[in-house]
DNA sequence: TTTTATATACATACATGATTGTATATAATC
DNA sequence: GATTATATACAATCATGTATGTATATAAAA
């Protein structure tokens, strides 16, 4: 086929990250050929080669334009706790995040390739990397919000503001990662909002 | 090479369970020869297909060598709450269980290799639904055990045995996660018995 | 107890298919 | 007319599974 005009051609590249996410959902970074998803796309490999140097780019470019997006709303919502209480800020900050990623499929299922569809070496172990990046800015803005709680004495007595954070994002990490990658049978879903409040209520 | 005693048989089908955990390791489980993992083991490809049907049996035979002990001990660790108070029974659960992970290396590389160096599709996809069951045992156990805490009253007030366990699941989850595939630069082993008993504390 | 037959524990050789990267062709856009 | 966005063709590599070879352990027969 022939050259087509710059807007064609982004529509191409953006249908080739589109079917890499499903393919690789369903068989895995490793197992999902070019040809596959050349295929899935309506294209052939050279297109796929023209846009993306390998598989990995075109794994990094799939996974930022999940990654981009979710961790922006993360920072967002964590950052507004301020006027209202710290603790209630937390909360719907957690909750809206995993709300965000119940409502974006396509997020949610890149998600789920990097949780358990795909192999952190060599080229991919940096992806491993970055992705805690966040997880630790999540860590310190909730220790932050924590202590702003503390100064205006709506947290329980006794509790360290930095424990408490560190117990926080162990919890957030485990749901994350559970509705990632735990197995599908068990509907977690519903429960999120109410475990998420549960949590915070332990420290009232 | 000739025929080899029975002993010597089963010494060379564990010397290439071992090197496939090195490799897989190493290589990632996908990225991994059967050739390679023969010629860490100082052997060739044909013993291994004598002792292994492929690949993915190479791989269960060592996932259920480091599963198995582990998880005998966690159901251990959770029986033997009896006598003493349950709280701080979880908590010593809990803190033997990650000190288990620590002191045993090849334990501890095998669910590292699960837990980010092993894509859950196809044939490899029920041993995430398997792994599973042992969580859900623990969550059952541990619900038990904070009912128990609240029948003899060192359970806080107002709290729900089964929202509490469901939050120390979740804990448990993304420490355990966090350990095995979070990034090695920052090193929590040394600060996850504190955040245990931080956890504990908050229900007391 | 020696002999013999067979199953065992591998090593080696072979055939096949799959994937990758690149090189080249082509036609439309700019 | 040069560049761009693809398709097609090509070469090389690699991993897999299987088939075959072989010497020895093992157990039954003599």
């Amino acid at each position: 086929m022939a050259r087509k005009t710059k807007e064609e051609a982004e529509r191409t590249r953006q249908q080739i990250i589109h079917a890499a996410r499903q393919v690789f959902h369903e068989c895995g970074v490793s197992r999902t050929s070019l040809e596959h998803i050349a295929k899935a796309a309506g294209v052939t490999r050279g297109a796929v080669y023209w846009h993306f140097a390998n598989k990995a780019e075109l794994f990094f470019a799939m996974q930022e334009q999940a990654s981009t997006p979710l961790m922006a709303r993360l920072d967002d919502l964590l950052l507004v706790e301020g006027s209202t209480d710290p603790l209630q800020g937390i909360e719907q900050a957690l909750k809206e995040f995993f709300r965000t990623l119940d409502e974006h499929p396509e997020i949610r299922q890149t998600f789920e390739t990097m949780a358990s569809r795909c192999e952190y070496v060599d080229e991919f172990a940096p992806v491993q990397v970055e992705v805690n990046k966040p997880a630790m800015d999540f860590l310190d803005k909730v220790e932050i919000a924590y202590r702003r709680a503390q100064e205006r004495g709506v947290l329980r007595a006794g509790l360290e503001p930095h424990a408490i954070a560190l117990d926080t994002w162990a919890f957030a990490c485990g749901l994350f990662h559970h509705l990632l990658a735990g197995c599908p049978e068990v509907d977690w879903r519903q429960q999120v909002p109410d475990m998420i409040a549960a949590h915070i209520a332990l420290r009232r």
